[in-house]
DNA sequence: CGGTAAGTTGACGTGCGTCAAGTCTCGTGG
DNA sequence: CCACGAGACTTGACGCACGTCAACTTACCG
């Protein structure tokens, strides 16, 4: 159920029995979402966290023109929203990118453990921490990257990150997202990411079809992009 | 000393006495830093956090080319990276943009809280949450907005933050940093951002000139940059 | 009073956006 | 089995917001 959280949680730092089975005693339940819905709504009042079980959820914010602005993709094993235990509403919503499993971690039992379990509370912490740390690099991205290193970037990003729960391999993984999703990520127009895909694909670096990421030249795709994963925090380091 | 930290998170919720003296104990020196130096450089091992007491500290990545990313600007009463308690090296880097006064907290002591104050250690947490969220909100601005859009943000965005610790009234505050700053925290060139800046003061919105911010026209200069300070999190909510 | 950094402006270039017309894919119903 | 419609993807022509380059002004400080 919650194996892939533990398995990130567990690069960093020992999770022991008894925190693990508070870990899951937090889900209080578990739902199926379709690609294309909003889980989450900004602004409105949580009393759970959202876990991610199976699928993609991005973070998003909508500005008035009806544009959007995705500012964080979470894989499965991610907790998409454990900052909302402090913050009680999101400044952002949530949207099931492909049909996701999830599971809700209740705030009451989130809310004991920081009172009795300091060393879990502080992983916690940490994980949301690390998050701040992808959305550091993505302002990297969107205010000094050009099109294609943004794009050569986030293919990197993804890797390493589903890499982690077993979900890639070094040849690639499955991203069933459309090229209009991955241009709300990116801070571009689809057209304009329809024409980098094709520049990545015609330079042999990466292939983007039908759902899946291929890498030709991985060394070369990391270059490209300026990309080092010190920012993901996957090492070892006691908390 | 630490007045203008307790002041932000009192607006979130009460701390009580026991509270405000664990975290007044977490400070072990002061340091003063001239404008322009670096204050942590990203990758090196933390044993503490920096508290800004008086000043203006920005959060940067550097790229390969020489330019740079401002991610975040912190204002007095912040904790510049209260996050490398957690995390134990930094991504990225704290530079003094302005001369700066920051209190150092000892992450051993910070432990010891996380050890025996549940409730303040969720308000340092939230504190952390909260400086994402405004992370998420210049990924929006970076990916979304257009240049002056940007800039009316960041005016807007500041004026908030520093009215809480009692640094900006209705018609602005001090601002002392440079055009050139300002185009690394905008993703921009300092040459855009000069034109930027004109028209601005050209449409009467808000004028920059000599360090300080200046609003013509608070409300309007608000619908331009569509802000929203929500995801500022200043509103009562108990931990 | 000279030197240096910051700010300003104009001419021009370009990366990405816009618009529009396709094509491809696939699920659905006749 | 084919017809058809709806999305997603693709491509070309053209436009514009912002970048680049370079010259100049202003402010400040020793």
């Amino acid at each position: 159920m919650i194996e892939r959280h533990l398995l990130k949680l567990r690069l960093r730092d020992k999770i022991d029995a008894a925190e693990e089975a508070a870990l899951r005693g937090t889900i209080v339940d578990t739902v199926v979402h379709a690609a294309g819905r909003t889980i989450v709504r900004a602004g409105e009042e949580l009393n759970y966290s959202t876990l991610l079980l199976d699928g993609l959820v991005g973070r998003y914010k909508d500005l008035k023109n009806g544009q959007r602005q995705i500012t964080h993709v979470h894989v499965a094993g991610d907790f998409a929203d454990l900052h909302g235990f402090t913050l009680k509403r999101l400044d952002h919503s949530l949207l099931a990118l492909t049909p996701c499993t999830i599971a809700r971690a209740s705030h009451t039992r989130l809310r004991e453990i920081t009172e009795t379990l300091p060393h879990l509370t502080r992983m916690m912490w940490y994980s949301t921490n690390v998050d701040a740390a992808i959305h550091r690099e993505w302002e990297v991205s969107l205010g000094r990257r050009s099109a294609i290193q943004r794009a050569a970037h986030l293919f990197c990003e993804l890797h390493v990150r589903l890499g982690v729960v077993g979900l890639a391999d070094e040849n690639g993984y499955g991203l069933a997202i459309s090229q209009a999703e991955l241009a709300e990520c990116l801070g571009l127009t689809p057209v304009h990411v329809n024409r980098v895909l094709r520049e990545l694909r015609e330079r042999s670096l990466v292939e983007f079809r039908n759902g899946r990421v291929s890498f030709q030249d991985l060394p070369a795709l990391r270059r490209l992009a300026e990309f080092d994963p010190g920012y993901l925090y996957l090492t070892p380091q006691p908390l």
